[in-house]
DNA sequence: TTCCAATATATCTATATAGAAGTTAGTATA
DNA sequence: TATACTAACTTCTATATAGATATATTGGAA
């Protein structure tokens, strides 16, 4: 009776898998161009169809591109637009926030940050940043940042001007990291002293404060970041599917 | 030379269209099973790998389900799952507050609201609705709510207690209109009277502001909905793909 | 050098076929 | 009556084949 303990894996899914394993761990880089469906097909040992249906599945998800008549890629559009859709929506969209980097060092990660980016491991090291967002000079939001060590201490060496106004992209220039999602928590507090002083607000002023937990692909949890922004002026837009 | 000004519309895109114009147009109900692939496939004069694939691009966009050794069936999900999914991440996750409806008429459309309801035309009969959501008999959001009359004027005929703590599964039993995405944008501002007396707050507190426009299929505005909540208690949480 | 046509290569659409696997309903057997 | 088997129907996986369509490159003519 011990006919079927392995579990049912079909051909489509073990291609489908192979290749979306090598986009997650790496070896195929976002640009990159796949080899033609007919070559995999003979790499696999499968029919044309099979490997099309692997294919077109990574295509859904967005791990993969097709172009016709040109060949299939890894996609980079995930870059391109995500990070855009993450803050634009905080306060008015015609004018985009610019930033500052205030600090960037080294540090021990806090307990509960720690779990939340290095699930089960013992190493706590870790990168923090503080930044601010400024609309025209004025600041508007401020910024806390928390990063594995491992993964983002290349951050650590570049000169802040050169990061840019955006994280994300750095994220991936520098580091080859690539945020695909992200949960955020809004909550409404008043302000301490830090945050008073950073956004020149009277004591026990309202401040929005977002919580988010930004991943990768498999949901690999990368970046912690607490933002904190003068309530009068935030607004927020979401679209739900 | 004028060959092919019509523009290529391939085999499997007509009956996936077809298809998804009877579920959007009400003519496959949710939860309706439909023929099986074989015989889907003899109607429409196609192979079962044609009806196959159009079948399986809208199970990916959730307008199907299939149920292996079973058939195929309209989505019903989206009425189950996607309510829950607006609200209960307002405050405490614990305890999903109650409703109560406190007016419920018909009315003519402020001009802003009808031109999202209804873009285009002149007629601009409405329903309005207000209602409180409550926590163990503690208001914390009040909401004001408006709808197309045409689509929605039997919700005027039910009982408040027969409509329930929930409008959208209301919307679909009693209306067959399915909310299936929405936009929303949150604000923080200070409370007026109106306001202040529905949730017991002081003069000029803070209180959070949620626009939302509710969507159909194909982007249908059929919702127009303004909650106003205590800031303090408030916790919003989303996940961004 | 510039332009055009042919070629090679890639994805895209469509069909025919065949068997595997899951579900249901009815029938035969103990 | 209760259980086990079978038949019918469903979706799921897999392959072979063939031509359509889109893009880039190469080679030849002007």
């Amino acid at each position: 009776m011990s006919k079927k303990l392995d579990k049912k894996i079909s051909k489509y899914e073990k291609v489908y898998m192979d290749i979306k394993s090598q986009i997650i761990h790496g070896e195929l880089k976002p640009g990159e161009r796949l080899p033609s469906e007919i070559e995999l097909s003979s790499n696999y040992k499968v029919s044309y169809l099979t490997t099309r249906q692997a294919i077109g599945k990574l295509v859904d998800e967005k791990y993969l591109q097709r172009l016709k008549g040109i060949g299939t890629f890894v996609c980079k559009s995930s870059i391109d637009s995500l990070f855009v859709r993450f803050y634009r929506d905080y306060y008015d969209k015609d004018v985009l926030p610019t930033s500052k980097i205030l600090s960037k060092k080294k540090v021990a990660l806090p307990t509960k940050i720690k779990n939340i980016l290095k699930p089960g491991k013992k190493n706590d090291a870790g990168i923090y940043l503080t930044r601010l967002r400024l609309i025209k000079d004025t600041p508007i939001l401020f910024e806390e940042i928390w990063l594995d060590y491992e993964k983002f201490n290349k951050i650590l060496f570049i000169p802040n001007d050169t990061l840019g106004d955006l994280l994300y992209p750095a994220y991936y220039n520098f580091c080859n990291q690539i945020i695909v999602s992200a949960s955020e928590t809004l909550k409404i507090e008043n302000s301490n002293s830090k945050v008073e002083k950073m956004l020149n607000l009277k004591k026990n002023s309202s401040v929005i404060s977002i919580e988010r937990i930004a991943l990768g692909y498999a949901d690999a949890p990368l970046e912690y970041r607490i933002t904190k922004g003068i309530a009068s002026k935030f607004q927020y837009k979401i679209k739900i599917n």
